[in-house]
DNA sequence: CATGAATGAGGATTCATTCAT
DNA sequence: GATGAATGAATCCTCATTCAT
């Protein structure tokens, strides 16, 4: 990838900005140009698709969770590994509201992306095994079916106030635990 | 209300098996009627707006819900009670795509299904309050947190296999106990 | 035309009734029959088009022109008889909105409609030109085109207050007067 | 407002084309679209509302107009004056059908369009204060009601024949003359 | 006769995407 | 590269009129 233009580079930071303070699950990128104070064709160039857009939205969320899931692999308690990581986890997703999309999305269109999520899932699977082996989470359940709980506690906290987190997050972990 | 006739039962009857067959979430009402052959109006005469349709798609399986809440406070077990209505709440929940939607709307366009909620409501809660009593669930959770935790486990299942409903319905019991 | 059967009556008088009520200019028929709580097609039957419907609605006060203008007619002062009769029909156009559209229309549904507005033209033109040889009308006009001014001047007033009704009238007759 | 793209001018200029032959009452945007060869879309761009283009068709008109009351205002007869003015106004609005709705019309989408009808409004009545002072209008009308006699004028006019419009004016200015 | 369900053309409007400038 | 005008399919919704019940 040659260097922007500053220019383009210019244009590409507002459209992120601007961007950013929509909908993830509702970009129109009419209003996100006319709002950035650039044409549509400069939106599209930069973001071939809209999920384009929202991968380059949930970057640095994603590097952020690249490194606790690092961190979490790193931790030699199995039990707190699993803890940070799903406490990680929902906080992104919550924060950063294109995140889940991103996860869940099979095609990427950025290689930092899927590399990112490569590591991810990896790194996310080990420390769940490791949780699975030293019996803190239920041994029949697979990373996907992990990552698709926190999603859907992501939901739940959606529908109410964001101080549901905490509470719900428990629920999950209690939950996870064997018997 | 008038006994429809006959004919106004039979596109009545048509639309709803039509619309049955599409994401509730996603209804286009002209390709319904198209569907159902028959003409856009006779589609917005039975239902003004897309969530009357909704509603009414979901009658049925409200009503079900109804019965399952009654019976939830009629048993005895607290326990039994909570777990049977958790239980049956994901399962309808599931099968019917158009139910969340409806159960979460604040609005609701037909006097039957606002009674529908209000009672289901209403039992919903005794049965939490009962199982709180009775220790089995954390304290510290309204009704209203504990419908958003099954709408949150719909969310995860719908991102994977239906078959995934048992275990999230087992871990979401076990998270609910205190301690 | 045979007696209309009770039923029938009280039908067609509650729909004249309730389309009174609306504006004669967009009428809708649907709107009426439901105001009136009768079926559609009982407007349909009893006025086969909107415009029968609205002479029907018309029908008194075209009456009531009908007698002002063989009052006018039969008045000795040629001044006063066209003074009248301008006042008249302006007093009836305003009260009446369905009033001009009938009187301008080509076709007639009702016969007796027409028979009234025969007769209504008839009356205006001798009083025109009696008033014409009395000197106290242009003579550069015909019938039609002094009506045309009277529905100019309803014209007027419905663009403002309904007072500005006497200063136009005021004004149409002082402008009509020969040089 | 940037200059227009030559391919966009282009575009207006087609849609005004078009639209200029259509009823100013019954301006259908999708019709206007195909005849011009334009996308609706671009209609929209162009013209947001109905009202818009009727404003952007009357703009000439409108400026003519303007042009008239400013030499109104500086003839020094007052009766030549507001003769001319009611004269030209007559004329306009019955050249151009839009001119009365957008002169009645209490929101402008177009700031010159406010500018214009601003001026004209002082303007007409300048030329009407003057002509009472003199003594050639009764003293008892606004402004506002005489702009309403001279729509009722026109509607007058459009009863009948084009013809008539001489007459109609004659008697127009002969009723507003004091006593 | 009365009913009102059904029709479906008609009209308005939006928005993702392309492409000429 | 950037621009933003143009596109036009897609969708929504209304309402005058018909016709089966």
């Amino acid at each position: 990838m040659p260097a922007l233009r500053s220019d383009a580079a210019r244009s590409r930071a507002r459209i992120l900005e601007v961007a950013r303070r929509h909908d993830p699950g509702a970009l129109r990128l009419n209003d996100v140009a006319r709002e950035a104070g650039v044409g549509v064709g400069t939106v599209y160039r930069h973001f071939p698709t809209t999920h384009a857009l929202v991968e380059a939205l949930t970057r640095d969320t994603l590097e952020r969770l690249r490194v606790l899931v690092r961190e979490a692999v790193a931790e030699p308690s199995p039990e707190t590994a699993i803890t940070n990581l799903l406490h990680a986890a929902l906080d992104l997703q919550l924060e950063e509201g294109g995140l889940q999309p991103v996860l869940l999305s099979a095609e990427d269109e950025d290689d930092d992306v899927r590399a990112a999520k490569q590591e991810i899932g990896t790194g996310f699977e080990q420390v769940l095994v490791r949780a699975q082996a030293a019996g803190v989470v239920r041994r029949d359940l697979s990373t996907q079916q992990v990552e698709h709980l926190v999603c859907g506690m992501e939901h739940a906290v959606r529908l109410g106030a964001a101080s549901d987190r905490g509470p719900y997050l428990e629920i999950l972990l209690a939950g996870l635990r064997p018997d």
